[in-house]
DNA sequence: AATAAACTATACCAAAAGGGTAAACAATAT
DNA sequence: ATATTGTTTACCCTTTTGGTATAGTTTATT
């Protein structure tokens, strides 16, 4: 019950990016030197985040990465989503099939779990880096 | 971001004991037939909510399982902590000097997932089987 | 046009976690 | 004694995780 590494890293890398002038790119290598993360896990994971439209990125001299949109419209869950794709905090909330029982819509545990990864979810998205940024 | 499938089945088998007259033992074959879960691996992990003080069991013909306290005073966080062992959202979490930065505590990624883990931590706690039971 | 600086896309790898099975053992009721 | 039922430990395969390497593409600059 726990978030990646490459989440945590993730985390930080766009918190970096809100805390510098808007618009200004940032290399990978800053980045990963400011933020103490594997330079080359680092490049890896920073497409999910362009994917998911939270980050844009410049190729060539004088490039890097920079937000994509203000830090006020990205919160921790998009983030999160991004890199490790929709929270699931069971498998039967995946897809009632999956129920070993067949029994996902009657079964107490699931609705539970339910409302509970709603609520995580809520959490995590209450978090925007405006906020964390403060 | 999930349960582990034992913690699913931990919570199935106990939610199911709870539904049995109290004291009465019950067979794991009949926990494993009724919740549909390997027999052998629901016979693995009820050791541990024996540890944690959950469950009770007994040995020989007329053997099985029984909660070992009221279902009023048994909660999802506490099944899922006996199965899994405690929450870290991050390993920050678990020791600050997992933190690839050392800045643990001023870091705002740090604080903001400290705050949700105990969210979800008291979310997980505010479900007893006495609720879920109905 | 050439070059150097950045990011991108894949592939690869080792270690750990997850999910499950098996076998030998210990306790208990009959 | 014996059959029943849980306990312990070891083992195994697959997937995930965390990370590195290599080759390729874009772009600013000269």
């Amino acid at each position: 019950m726990n978030i990646t590494q490459a989440t945590d890293y993730a985390f930080r890398a766009v918190l970096y990016l809100g805390s510098q002038p808007a618009g200004e790119m940032v290399e990978a290598q800053a980045i990963a030197r400011q933020q103490v993360v594997p330079m080359r896990f680092l490049l890896k994971i920073m497409p999910s985040l362009i994917k998911a439209g939270i980050v844009k990125s410049q190729r060539g001299v004088g490039g890097g990465y920079a937000l994509a949109r203000p830090p006020e419209e990205i919160n921790l869950l998009d983030v999160l989503v991004a890199i490790e794709g929709p929270i699931f905090l069971n498998r039967c909330l995946i897809d009632e099939s999956y129920c070993s029982r067949q029994a996902a819509p009657e079964c107490l545990v699931h609705q539970a779990l339910e409302n509970i990864q709603k609520s995580l979810e809520s959490d995590l998205e209450s978090y925007s880096l405006a906020d964390l940024l403060g």
